[in-house]
RNA sequence: CGGGACGUAGCGCAGCCUGGUAGCGCACCUGGUUUGGGACCAGGGUGUCGGAGGUUCAAAUCCUCUCGUCCCGACCA
């Protein structure tokens, strides 16, 4: 009654939806049940982060049930991928998807899976998480169902989730000292029309070029390549110098801009600048439309591209525990080592070090069983037969 | 919850140590010239100095309390 907004607190979603599931399904005719929810979240942390922790956040969180423990398996894998693609193929975010360890695993899931990114500054970012939840929430809510020979079972369950800690992500992976870069399938505007207009009549002539460009730009042929259409703006505005206006966009990360003056009217041309690259590109006007479509493609997978780079850079095998310190502090990064799969190596290296195990990484196909080499734990040297990545994160 | 800093014009800050009645940059307003990488010249101050008490002839400045913000740590399955 103190606070001037009123919060409800409850507990964790998993309890609630039980509590409706178990309601809801009778049948192996009701399942699978997915349930998909966007909500805000209020937590307590004691320290907060700007986009990645903070007290409230949205996020979108999935439920579901399923019949046999295969089923629920595959679709945590699924969602892991739904959230990979989107992460690499929308926010040109390269992820690591893998497996966390029991310490680091959601306390109601069986097996949390994840993805992991690396930021600018070489922190690791959970990005997502995929749980398959098995039956704890079903047998602690007796949600049951009868199945194709009459028995009653526990459903299988998993559950998944993003939040607006991506936002953060997307900044972190791509921003340079300019201001932030968008990545062209998710910019709201991806083309900057600016005409340099002199007040002179002629400028009317920079207008309709502009215009035209613009319109030119929503042929279906480049949506139909792109994915999505392309949005223009034309900068109309006369208060600002277009020095002025070039710095606004590149901060706002608008992926092109097109300069185009009297100067380049004359050689029947115009500008093109990609903000990734800053490079200027002088483009009959014929082909502009073209060639800005094509940079746009061009601009999305060399984003990824990049941060893949820079996280190649920065991934190391090491094998040796002097080394590993030595290379956490610089510079940074992902590490790969073995682990014996003891919590107390685990909990020792976190102490000493800060650095956690982000996930047991899926091979390279990402499929479920990690790759196997025989090898001795960083910390105590027992055996181990896989490596894990050790990392700073946020 | 510990440790540290900061609240002064719309924004970013100086002034505080050593009290004397508030200043700088940007932004903004007026006029003119400008416009291809954040234009220039001239003129203009728009402020309960976070709040409340206290000391003093006098407080942005010193003291006490209080509110707020940020950073570091702990915390974060």
């Amino acid at each position: 009654k103190d606070l001037e907004e009123k919060l409800v607190v409850r507990p964790t979603s998993e309890t609630i939806i039980n509590s409706m599931f178990s309601k809801w399904i009778q049948s192996y005719r009701d399942l699978p049940m997915l349930l998909n929810q966007w909500a805000n979240v209020v937590r307590w942390e004691m320290r907060t982060r700007l986009f990645l922790r903070t007290t409230e956040f949205l996020w979108q969180e999935g439920h579901t049930c399923h019949e046999t423990q295969a089923e629920a398996e595959e679709e945590t894998l699924k969602m892991l991928r739904v959230y990979k693609d989107f992460a690499e193929n929308y926010m040109a975010m390269p992820v690591i998807c893998g497996i966390k360890t029991n310490s680091e695993k959601f306390a109601g899931a069986d097996r949390t899976y994840c993805i992991e990114a690396m930021m600018q500054d070489r922190k690791a970012l959970q990005a997502g998480t995929s749980h398959n939840l098995g039956q704890n929430f079903a047998k602690g809510f007796e949600t049951k169902f009868q199945d194709r020979q009459s028995n009653w079972q526990f459903v299988w369950q998993t559950s998944w989730g993003v939040s607006t800690r991506l936002v953060g992500g997307l900044v972190m992976t791509h921003s340079d000292d300019k201001g932030v870069v968008i990545p062209p399938r998710l910019a709201g505007i991806h083309v900057a029309i600016v005409p340099i207009s002199k007040g002179s009549p002629d400028d009317a002539k920079l207008f309709e070029v502009a215009d035209k460009l613009a319109y030119e730009l929503k042929n279906p042929e480049y949506s139909g390549t792109l994915g999505y259409s392309i949005s223009t703006k034309v900068d109309r505005d006369t208060q600002h110098s277009p020095g002025w206006k070039f710095h606004e966009y590149e901060l706002i990360g608008i992926p092109i801009r097109v300069e185009l003056g009297l100067r380049d009217l004359e050689k029947n041309q115009v500008t093109i600048v990609r903000r990734d690259t800053g490079v200027k590109q002088f483009i009959p006007i014929a082909d502009a439309a073209k060639t800005i479509a094509r940079e746009l493609g061009q601009m999305q997978s060399d984003l990824l591209e990049k941060a893949r780079e820079m996280r190649k850079k920065y991934s190391f095998v090491v094998d040796d525990y002097e080394d590993f310190k030595k290379k956490l502090d610089e510079p940074g990064g992902f590490l790969h080592c073995h682990w014996c799969e003891k919590a107390s190596c685990e909990e020792q290296i976190k102490n000493e070090t800060k650095a956690t195990i982000r996930c047991i990484p899926l091979d390279a196909a990402d499929r479920l069983t990690p790759a196997v080499e025989q090898g001795r734990c960083i910390k105590c040297g027992e055996k181990s037969m896989t490596r894990v990545i050790f990392a700073r994160s946020y």
